[in-house]
DNA sequence: AGTCGTTATGCAAGCGCTTACATACGGTAT
DNA sequence: ATACCGTATGTAAGCGCTTGCATAACGACT
């Protein structure tokens, strides 16, 4: 069976009558075409079921009209309705997006970047600054223009929008401490290449110095995303022979974590131990107590993000990063500390 | 500036003094080249941060190694999940995943299968296989293999790997009658576009009619995906005349969100109301009580699936459907109805 | 030493599209 | 009528890569 004739632009000029080069005008700039010809040619194009071939599209145009975006994993609810907006904005903007996930592990994400850049990639959405310098030259060298989501930090040049994680966490702990709570705890996810999460716990130490508290007694867990190891390293800092009053996570899915284990070990929340998140997911006001929390505009970052680097890709660089506002959500699960 | 200079096929064939179809062959088939050659090539390779133009090789070879993945929407956890197994497996084939969603909607998903392909997706993963005839007789005309997930229905022809929706809902309502549940409420996704909600739902009535349960009397909601929907669901379900004494959710989303709207009507659960959901995410064990539901092997369906749909874009055309296994996971949701 | 068979490499023809440039075609203004 | 101009369409040269076929290089065998 060869029954695999795909029509070709050549196709479609013939049976139209037409060059391909009045075809191909048809489909990309259909106003430099008179009416009657065009009508004749998108009606053969309708008959033949012919789709260009993008990649003589790409090869010939050098454009594709594709955004790539890299993510650590789509098993996280904060990049999925993040980069569900950024997708359905880029659509609006006549965008196709790609996407593909690391795992978390920056080897992956080189080798994500050079694929997608290889496919013709016109722009790349990243999550977070933190990655080798050869990369953004490689970038710069192909000339595709990067933005960094999910990150704000004034002393990076890379541009980016974002929060200010430190700025963020640190006005959580602050409410934290105001509350009365001396001995923190803390849960977080890898330090050493996620710049986001470093963020948070550099937020948690400036909030501590600012209150005359040593932000070296900060007693601190590292552990990977997940509802499991939230719940692994929770009973770890509650087993060392001084456990704090409140223990202050990266994000919401480590605190329910810490929040079932706490109910486990038959501890109350908030009066036995406050716990705090970050994100505000869905699942933070579900648990019981609800988590107090850093709400974060993801859809309004997503949909930005699209915008910001469309611009990009059509020349227009932005002067800078943008700067998303976060909230703080008291909820639930922080009190003050059990008198001692 | 001039600076992108992007190094071709050429110029490395000039470096290394050879010709360009031999660099070619070091890179798509190195046993072909003799080591010394190939050495020396792979080393210009290096020095230019060469990496072939994914659109000229398309062209020229007709193949592009990647598979296209289509679903409803990514803020989904039960997606998210598989869809990440499915990408992990696909990157140890070698193969890269164009994602692209929805949004529930058909004719989105038909244009995103049109893009998809005309970016050369060797093969393409759908959800569910309600979808237009026209559809698959273009898949068909291009060649491209395609097969559908979350599904498994031995009636329909079209390739699937999943479950029967239809027996695992019905294998729970037996378990509801079985408790003594005689009134049954139930909030759905939409069903018109949706097979696996239809699924669903039939297997509601089928468990009521092999109880001699009349399955019109079932009180049935549709709704969009969400919590808040699956809240509102409930809450109308509730102000009906004779509200049942257990609502069965189609997802669990949407049992969360019942969950909740009990709570805030001031029914307990299960003792006044018994809720169900499907698919048994994390957030099913999370909250309080535990939601009774259908457990579905997410990851091993994804991974499963990239193979199967390697083998079928390798020409290896599976001859049947695979049916995976469901299991039912009695949580604190469900419960004798109170006596009356 | 000559012949033949292998194997490594080069040559060059496309793959399907876009686009600069050339040309044809009418319509105005003179 | 003639000259001129603007617009619609055609011509054809690539874009960077793969691959069938031709050729060269090299051993092994007689």
């Amino acid at each position: 069976m060869k029954s695999r004739i795909v029509p070709t632009l050549e196709d479609v000029a013939r049976k139209a009558g037409v060059s391909t080069a009045t075809v191909s005008r048809c489909l990309n700039t259909p106003e430099r075409v008179v009416e009657k010809t065009r009508v004749r040619v998108l009606d053969v194009v309708h008959q033949l079921g012919y789709s260009p071939n993008f990649g003589a599209r790409v090869l010939a145009a050098n454009q594709t009209n594709t955004i790539g975006a890299i993510i650590p994993t789509m098993e996280n609810a904060i990049f999925a309705r993040g980069i569900q907006a950024f997708q359905e904005e880029l659509r609006t903007l006549g965008m196709t997006l790609l996407i593909a996930s690391s795992s978390y592990q920056q080897e992956i994400e080189a080798e994500q970047i050079r694929t997608l850049i290889a496919r013709g990639a016109d722009g790349l959405l990243l999550i977070g600054h933190h990655r080798d310098k050869e990369i953004y030259h490689f970038l710069e060298s192909r000339g595709v223009p990067a933005l960094s989501a999910w990150v704000y930090d004034a002393d990076t040049p890379a541009l980016s929008i974002g929060f200010d994680n430190k700025l963020a966490m640190q006005e959580l702990v602050e409410q934290v401490i105001a509350l009365g709570h001396r001995n923190i705890g803390a849960i977080s996810a890898p330090l050493a290449t996620n710049d986001r999460a470093k963020g948070r716990v550099d937020g948690i130490r400036a909030a501590m110095t600012h209150n005359a508290l040593d932000p070296d007694t900060l007693n601190l867990i590292e552990t990977q995303y997940g509802v499991d190891t939230g719940a692994a390293a929770f009973s770890q800092i509650m087993g060392t022979p001084t456990p704090p009053s409140v223990v202050v996570c990266g994000n919401d899915v480590l605190a329910v974590g810490a929040l079932r284990q706490a109910k486990e070990m038959g501890l109350r929340v908030p009066q036995d131990i406050s716990i705090t998140g970050f994100d505000d997911i869905d699942l933070a006001t579900l648990v019981d107590p609800q988590l107090t929390t850093v709400h974060v505009p993801h859809r309004q970052m997503g949909q930005k993000a699209a915008r910001m680097l469309v611009d990009m890709v059509n020349g227009k660089m932005p002067t800078e990063s943008i700067r998303l506002h976060t909230q703080l959500y008291l909820r639930g699960s922080l009190a003050r500390p059990a008198a001692n």
